[in-house]
DNA sequence: GTCTATAGCGAGATAGAC
DNA sequence: GTCTATCTCGCTATAGAC
């Protein structure tokens, strides 16, 4: 009985201090829908790191709640169920992603715009590891109507850079035998940056987008 | 009840089409110790299949036991519990990476060493989809002395693919800001093989080898 | 909006008959 | 070597108090 009032107390400090720290004045916690606010975007930090170091089946909905520091029972105020949360967190991660890619400014040269792609896709899926991680590794537990709308988004993306390369390779600035495969393969190269990559080692994210560059543009027959 | 006896019946009629397959004489099945021989390689593969679709936290032992035709508690003479289960399947896969990796003819050239590792990982990784796809993915599953195991062997491999870059670097052979990137670039590049490729498709295997080497050899500024 | 309590189910693993 | 039966646990999801 003790044990669960402290729980309590020190559960309700800490929401306390999340406010302070987003910059609002401590009392307005108190004000309508406030916790609601507050406890969304929790939720959904909680799943996507804990689905992304554990996998999407090894967590269970008990665990994001004590993450968080509700019961679970809370957790369906804001999903109709655990799938729906899984699919909430890859959809937001392809929107952004697709949405960040149209904000780029428009490159007439199909060697600038490899260029542009390469480090923006580099410095895109660097700064959101975990949400890369479950949209590449939880496709399988997404009910099939789900993954059909994930997967056309992901196709979507792969055409935007085979497209960059068949065009580069009209102009005669790329030498390539086949466009869609270097799409394929000059992702998964960039995506792999995120497997090995850590902050606080040898080399800056600057300097491994060069040195990805220079792969990049060897491997298309630049120049 | 009835249905009990059939499904049995089926399970050992399956048995004994398998000691066929296999070469044997069908009366060799009432040898002693030969179920035993037979359930360990359908358990393996039966736990290969299921965790690379569904994932090691989603299938459960049951589903593994009803797959092979047996109850749940026989899968326990095999394999003292789950984790071990996954940890032999992955351990597996890599001694037989290094070994397939050892039996290739020694290449004194960097470049046609570097051709025959282009080759021999697309290949080897192809025919194995369902262990690469497990040996990637389920790493976070693996209890932390089984997984230092992994991860040492999957780190000796990408060193051997560092040394021949290495090697074609100090000859001046290749054109390479670094070594160690480049490889863990072109393994994440090869590995993407398994993602796309389809038996039955456009492509041959062949000609998808030619299409990546190209893309290989002109990444590393070979020639 | 969150809690407590629980329904209903399926999981991993084991014991003992055959 | 395999089966049946079961222990114990944790899961998703819901109901109703506050």
């Amino acid at each position: 009985m003790t044990a669960k009032l402290c729980a309590r107390n020190a559960r309700r400090a800490s929401g306390v201090a999340q406010w302070r720290a987003d910059g609002h004045e401590a009392r307005m916690a108190r004000k309508k829908n406030s916790s609601a606010e507050i406890t969304r975007p929790r939720i959904r930090d909680a799943a996507l790191r804990l689905f992304a170091r554990h996998g999407f089946a090894a967590v269970s909905m008990r665990r994001i709640a004590t993450e968080v520091g509700v019961q679970v029972g809370a957790l369906y105020l804001y999903t109709p169920d655990k799938q729906s949360l899984l699919f909430d967190l890859m959809q937001t991660h392809m929107q952004e992603l697709h949405a960040a890619l149209s904000a780029l400014p428009v490159q007439d040269d199909p060697l600038a715009a490899l260029e542009q792609f390469t480090r923006f896709h580099i410095r895109h899926h660097r700064a959101r590891q975990d949400a890369v991680f479950i949209s590449n590794m939880e496709l399988r537990n997404l009910e099939p109507t789900n993954f059909r709308q994930i997967e056309a988004m992901r196709r979507a993306y792969e055409a935007h850079l085979a497209g960059i390369l068949a065009r580069g390779k009209a102009a005669g600035q790329f030498d390539l035998p086949n466009a869609k495969l270097a799409a394929f393969a000059l992702i998964a190269m960039l995506t792999g940056v995120n497997t090995w990559y850590r902050e606080g080692g040898p080399l800056s994210l600057a300097r491994v987008e060069e040195i990805y560059w220079d792969m990049v543009r060897k491997a298309v027959g630049a120049q």
